[in-house]
DNA sequence: CGTACCCTTGATATTCATCAAGCATTGTGG
DNA sequence: CCACAATGCTTGATGAATATCAAGGGTACG
C-alpha cells in the first residue's frame, strides 16, 4: 500500500495516490471573453452549436423572435410541470436544472453552460418542462415563443439538424450517465462529475482550476446519486490527499489526471 | 402489516400487498399483425413513427436506399465500437442494446422494438457505434448506409424532424431512468423495468400479460443497476404475492396495478 | 449579534452485492 | 435415446458500501 493514513473514508484515493508522482494541472476551460452589457446582435448567437451554419440573414431573421430574458440568481426560468411555452438559449451565467420524483426527492439533471439550449421541451413533444432551470449566477438567456419554431426550422432547415445533433449529444450523455450509476462506486462517480464541471466551468487560478460557480455539497450529492454526508468525507480525503481544494459552495482542482485515476479505477 | 411471511426478501411486497383486493390485468399492448414473408414495400415502413408524414412518393425514395438484414437470434447487427457505417430501422423481432465499459462491465441500454430507429449513431456525430445491438429473437431489420442519410433528410424535412422527436423520446427515459437510478430501490426499478417491458412487448395469454420474447433474470438486472441474485429473489418474492408467474427466461405479470404500488412506493 | 445556511465527523443501520452450493431444464453428442 | 454438459435459476450466509441519524462548528449575511 505504501501509504497508511487513519482517514475511514477513501479506500481509491489510498489506493490510486500511494507511489504515484504528483502532476499539476490538466484541465483547462477556454476563457470565454466577458460580454459588457449584452444588446441584441447577430454577434451573440453567432457563435452558439444550435445556429452553426446559418448566415447573417438567417440568424438576423432567428433573432427578431427571440426576447432577452434576465435571471437573477435563484431565479427560474421555467418551473417543472409549467406548460412549456418558450424554449432560450443561455447567453451568459449558469443554470441548474434539477427534476423531482413523485415523492419529492430531487435529482441534478445538468447545469447549462453559456451557448447552450434548454426547455426544449417541444422537440420531445412534451406540453410541460420535465425539470425546473434556475440560475446558479446572475445569467442572460434568450427565449423564443413556441410558436416560433415551425416556422424557424421551415425556413432555416440546418436548425433541425443542428438540435437534432444538441439531442443526440445530451443523449450520448445520459447513457453514459446511467452506465456510470450501474457500475460505479459512490467515489469514482464523484470524482467523474468534478472532472466534467472542470472541464466545462473551470477558470484557472492559482492553486489549480477552479469551478467558476457556487457548487455546495449536497449539488454534487444529486448530480452522483448519493448524499450531502458521503460527498463532504469523499472531498476531505481528496483534500488530504492533495487532490483538490474545497471550501463553502466553492472547489478547485488540483490535481486532474489523480481525480481521473480515481474515476476509471477498476470498482 | 396484515400479512405475516417469513421470506426475507420483499419488504415493498408486504407492505404494498397487505390488505389490497388482488386486481386483474390492466396491461395490454396492441396486438401486432403478423407478417408472413415480409417483402419490400411502402407498407412495411409507413407506420413507423420516423416516417410519418412522408408521402407514398417519399417512402419509395427512403425504400429505395434501404436494404433488408435478416438477423438470427443472437446475431449482432453491430458492436460498441465499431464504426458506424449504416443506421436501421427494426421491422420485426426484438433487439437488446447494450453498453460496457472499460472495466468490462455491461449495461443493458433498452430493447428495440418494431418501428424503432437503432444505430442512428450518424444523428450524434458519433464515428462509432456506442453500444451492441444483438437480436432477442430472430429478426428482421432495414439497414441504410449513412451516406444516403444527408440525402434523405434534405428532400424529406420532416425527417430530421421526427428524428430529433425519436432522440427527445430517448433522452426523456433517460433522464427517467437516472431519476429512478437515483431516488429509487431496487425493488422499485425491477417493478418499473418489468411494467415497461409489459407495456411494450407484453402479450396476452390465460395467466396475465406475458412478455413476447426470453427475457433472464441477468438481462433485468442489467435494466436495473442489480445483481441476478437480487432479481431471482425479488421474483421469487413477487411470485408468492402473485404479482408475477416467472420462469426460465420467461415472466407473466399477473398483476399491474400491484406491481405499480411496489414501483411507486415510498423509497 | 444572531440566525440561517453550509459543512464536518462519528456512530449506527440498512440495503444489497458477493460468495457458495446445489437444483432444474435444455440441448447435444455418443 | 440416454448421459452429461451447459445454462439458467434458487436460496442461504456473509460482508461491504453507503445511507441515515445525531451533534456540533464555522461563516456569511441581515
Amino acid at each position: 500500500m505504501g501509504v497508511s493514513t487513519r482517514s475511514r473514508r477513501a479506500p481509491l484515493v489510498q489506493q490510486v495516490c500511494s507511489d504515484r508522482p504528483l502532476h499539476k494541472g490538466g484541465i483547462c476551460a477556454p476563457t470565454r471573453k466577458e460580454d459588457g452589457l449584452p444588446q441584441i446582435d447577430r454577434s451573440l448567437i453567432a457563435d452558439a452549436p444550435a445556429f452553426a451554419g446559418l448566415d447573417a440573414a438567417a440568424l438576423d431573421d432567428v433573432l427578431s423572435h427571440a426576447l432577452p430574458c434576465r435571471l437573477p440568481k435563484g431565479e427560474a426560468a421555467f418551473r417543472q410541470g409549467e406548460p412549456a411555452e418558450k424554449f432560450f438559449l443561455l447567453l451568459h451565467g449558469r443554470l441548474r436544472v434539477t427534476r423531482l420524483n413523485a415523492q419529492g426527492q430531487q435529482i441534478l439533471v445538468r447545469f447549462v453552460n453559456p451557448d447552450d439550449l434548454f426547455g426544449v421541451a417541444m422537440a420531445i413533444q412534451s406540453p410541460v418542462y420535465p425539470g425546473t432551470a434556475e440560475a446558479a449566477v446572475d445569467s442572460l438567456a434568450l427565449a423564443w415563443p413556441n410558436s416560433a419554431w415551425a416556422g424557424m426550422i421551415a425556413r432555416h432547415p440546418t436548425l433541425a439538424v443542428n438540435t437534432m445533433r444538441a439531442l443526440g449529444a445530451r443523449l450520448q450523455d445520459s447513457q453514459q450517465r446511467i452506465l456510470d450509476l450501474s457500475t460505479q462506486k459512490v467515489e469514482q462517480r464523484i470524482a467523474g462529475a468534478v472532472l466534467r464541471l472542470a472541464r466545462q466551468a473551470g477558470r484557472p487560478s492559482e492553486a489549480g482550476v477552479k469551478i467558476d460557480f457556487p457548487l455546495s455539497r449536497q449539488d454534487l450529492a444529486e448530480m452522483t446519486a448519493s448524499t450531502l454526508y458521503t460527498v463532504s468525507r469523499t472531498l476531505s480525503a481528496w483534500e488530504a490527499f492533495g487532490l483538490v481544494e474545497a471550501g463553502r459552495q466553492s472547489l478547485t482542482v488540483r490535481d486532474a489526471p489523480g481525480l481521473q485515476a480515481i474515476a476509471d479505477a477498476e470498482g
